[in-house]
DNA sequence: CCCCAGGTGTCAG
DNA sequence: CTGACACATGGG
């Protein structure tokens, strides 16, 4: 058990806000899966306090604690909207996802709700993860899924997005596809890499970017993001129908800058709660 | 029984 | 190149 000092960190917002699937509350306690370990976490004042196996380091590095948000609001701060979505969720950080989980995590995404989302998580994790201690589960390693039958998967109940994620697990089981080689790789090359996966468009590529490559100028856009950009923007924006999105993604790299994504994250946590 | 959900792949026109 | 539709599952 230890505990870090952090400015500028809300530990509810944070794990709130949809872009993690693994973590749940218990009064004031956060208990959650991350690469492999349990962490159990809650915040007193700007005081995070931790009880994990993973050392200090990790979780600044986890939860992004290095981050200068006073420079990021400075840059997002563009217009009243998100000087006040700034004020309302001011302490709300992206976390670095393990890449991996992420990639399925958000491959399980589509067309689906948050709360099909979790459950389908959960139970591939109970499925063929291992276990951990006090009935805790890590996430199943491609290795682990490569070999997984359709059917043996047919009850984590991930419909059509099951055989997606069969498929990626072999390529990245079998060398064939070098996930964890896109950190290295710019914005847009990384981009292009992801897209190349079955089941994965821009709007996932950009959130595997976002939440687990650090990519802070990525700018998922789904249907809420969609909707909310419309309503705030839409007269700024061009492009029609199918080409909407990616130019609703243009646009907001142009108005927000280099730390869009964190803009994403708080325009996201908004339209969720409304 | 209808519709929709952190989208994407596919297939006519 | 564009728009329509299917896709499994769960819930309103």
């Amino acid at each position: 058990m230890y505990r870090i000092t952090t400015p500028d960190f809300n530990l509810d917002h944070t794990l709130s806000c949809g872009q993690v699937f693994r973590w749940q509350k218990n009064g004031n306690l956060w208990t959650g899966v991350v690469n492999g370990a349990v962490i159990r976490a809650k915040q007193e004042r700007e005081e995070l306090i931790i009880d994990s196996i993973l050392d200090r380091n990790f979780i600044r590095e986890y939860f992004r604690l290095d981050d200068d948000m006073v420079k990021i609001y400075e840059s997002i701060n563009r217009d009243a909207l998100m000087d006040a979505l700034i004020r309302k969720y001011r302490g709300l950080r992206l976390v670095r996802q393990d890449p991996w989980e992420c990639l399925v995590s958000y491959i399980c995404s589509s067309n689906n709700t948050i709360r099909n989302i979790k459950n389908s998580i959960s139970r591939m994790c109970e499925c063929f993860g291992k276990e951990i201690g006090s009935g805790y589960y890590s996430f199943p390693e491609p290795e682990m899924l490569a070999v997984i039958e359709t059917c043996q998967m047919q009850q984590c109940r991930l419909g059509f997005r099951s055989s997606r994620v069969l498929e990626i697990a072999s390529r990245v089981a079998e060398g064939e596809f070098d996930l964890y080689r896109l950190g290295k790789l710019s914005y847009e090359e990384a981009r292009l890499e992801l897209v190349k996966i079955h089941g994965v468009g821009n709007k996932i590529a950009d959130c595997v970017l976002l939440f687990a490559f650090g990519k802070l100028e990525s700018f998922p856009v789904d249907t809420h993001i969609e909707k909310i950009m419309e309503l705030h923007y839409g007269r700024h924006i061009t492009g029609t129908k199918s080409k909407r999105k990616e130019a609703i993604a243009g646009f907001a790299r142009r108005y927000f800058g280099g730390y869009c994504g964190y803009a994403q994250e708080y325009l996201y946590f908004e339209d969720l709660g409304t």
